[in-house]
DNA sequence: GCAGACTTGGAAACCGCTTTCCGGGAGGTC
DNA sequence: GACCTCCCGGAAAGCGGTTTCCAAGTCTGC
């Protein structure tokens, strides 16, 4: 590869002078040594390595972004918003899937202390195992030592930064609507028991049916995705309303209404959680808590890199959005 | 941070020790110093510095992935697949979204270069005007010179490794399924006519239509997303059955019909191509042609890391598969 | 015309790690 | 017991940049 002694080389100028030139200084080089270096580096085909670059500036100008998976539209959503706000930025973002497995989280946040990354952003649902919270904790926290900068969309459990929706409030809001339409049966596709944002969800939504007076509902725990809500929905006893903790669970409740001949609003009512905009044109249009999911992923990556000390969490409300997947009781 | 030379100094041994412990060696080291090695290191939480070793090693284990679009699930499957085959390499991620600027895509080749990333993927259509396409082959061009790897999905315009799905037979084939239906009068939601995917799907189609002695579709315009597919189906006239040259263009199209009373497949047929997987409960469910996606982008990372010289082009070819979204013509 | 303030170019130290090259000690062979 | 290997620890030379510190001009202003 080309490095910058070549060009120095070539421009017949020092090191010093080149690197100026090329990679950005607050010195001054002088017209006539400036355009050799740059005709040099042209012809040379420099690129400047950034690995050595970090390395001498002690500073990289990339961030790092864990989710759990990108073909989930909701990560996909708040990754897009933060790598727009990265771009804004100058920073490059390498991104990192964990499937949903805790070890890998922790995995990557040492990875990406190990690439000396400028902030990490992990995107994502905490688990209520407190074991394994402490050792991503601990992660972060050796990673914060060294300078590294952390936040976090979802729960305020790591002590880093947080951009949190206010996934309680959300799903009380939704309640208080749907027994606003007259129903007051209600089944909840709760999603994993361990996973917090899930569990929010289904405690806010119980909550506000308990302050209605209206009967708990029934609570049906599986996984957190399509086919989680797919085979969830077949458990639903006599509900007029499903609730399912996010949408692409919807999607797949109502997957399972339609084949089992079961119509959506009219026999049954469907709701989600997120307002993924992937499936704005899904049919029933499906009622749901709208989350501005660019927006919080933006909002992440401005708090990373914020240098404020105080830790900061910011709640994000969701709004309720009725549409044609429930109907109302008569 | 904490440093190697830290370390060291606290286990009481020489950097080159340290190193051969720590960070992988063909060495080895006895078992008395490697322990307090290990210990000095964990006291400290010490995290190797890659940076400082893709310099001194002279080689990096990150690759990069360049695609137009994180939250069009065509991409995220594409990029998902080629993330799964990049962690069972043990190679680090970085991803661009260029938001279909095909500049950003050229200066993000450029960033990766400097990255010394150890591969690029470059992730979807290209387009016609050679002017661009020729910057970017420069700049590729760079790259491998300098040692770089670099593959692509889509296209064989690059002069690099590729998985190129067959859009015009898959297109073909779909046309000659849909012919067989009994339909006769077509219309095709092309996409913009400089993308080469759109207008190979396009012309794949129609050509199967000529030979088959029926006559041209009517061919419209327009952006390659969702919107675009809604807003060209306004456009369509007598056509018994509509061709979006991608899914999400034909939820747009779908969205468009269900909006002006349109019924689908009642009225008018519609398919698509890519079959993309979130859409799988779409209503109707849609008639497209399946790539597999997770697989391409796994394959093109595996054709950019391969060290083979020859330049091998990969076709994959598209499965028709009919679905409610077209009718039988009777 | 000259002191002093700015500019501008270059030499060299340094960023944190890998790896080659040395050297000393242990173990094996005859 | 001498000689040869083999094994393992350490010193030091890079990897490709940035930046500090000097020194030599170049401009000012009076």
């Amino acid at each position: 590869m080309v490095t910058l002694e070549d060009v120095a080389k070539q421009a017949g100028v020092s090191l010093a002078t080149a690197s100026r030139v090329l990679n950005g200084s607050t010195r001054q080089v002088g017209a006539a040594l400036r355009a050799r270096v740059e005709q040099a580096a042209d012809e040379l085909g420099y690129r400047a390595n950034i690995a050595a670059q970090t390395l001498a500036r002690g500073a990289s100008n990339v961030i790092g972004i864990v989710v759990h998976d990108l073909t989930d539209p909701y990560f996909a959503a708040l990754a897009d918003g933060a790598m727009r706000a990265a771009a804004t930025e100058g920073l490059l973002v390498m991104v990192g899937t964990t499937h949903r497995d805790p070890e890998q989280e922790i995995a990557y946040v040492a990875t990406l202390h190990a690439q000396r990354v400028r902030a990490v952003l992990l995107v994502g649902s905490r688990v209520a195992d407190p074991a394994v919270t402490g050792r991503l904790r601990d992660e972060l926290a050796r990673y914060q030592a060294g300078g590294g900068r952390a936040a976090c969309v979802g729960q305020d459990l790591l002590g880093v930064d947080t951009v949190a929706p206010a996934n309680r409030q959300g799903a009380a809001e939704l309640a208080r609507a749907l027994a606003g339409l007259g129903h007051t049966k209600f089944a909840v596709l709760a999603g994993p028991p361990h996973l917090v944002t899930a569990a929010d969800r289904c405690a806010g939504f119980a909550g506000a049916l308990g302050e209605l007076g209206l009967p708990a509902p029934q609570v049906i725990h599986g996984p957190f995705d399509r086919d989680g809500g797919y085979a969830a929905a077949q458990q639903v006893g006599d509900a007029t309303c499903v609730f399912a903790v996010n949408d692409v669970m919807a999607v797949g409740a109502l997957a399972a209404c339609r084949e089992r001949g079961i119509r959506v609003p009219e026999d049954v009512s469907v709701a989600g959680f997120d307002d993924i905009v992937t499936l704005r044109d899904h049919v029933p249009a499906l009622t749901t808590v709208r989350l501005p999911l660019k927006d919080m992923g933006a909002r992440a990556l401005v708090l990373a890199l914020n240098e404020d000390d105080p830790v900061v969490v910011e709640q994000v409300a969701g709004e309720v959005v009725l549409r044609e997947s429930v109907r109302r009781m008569t």
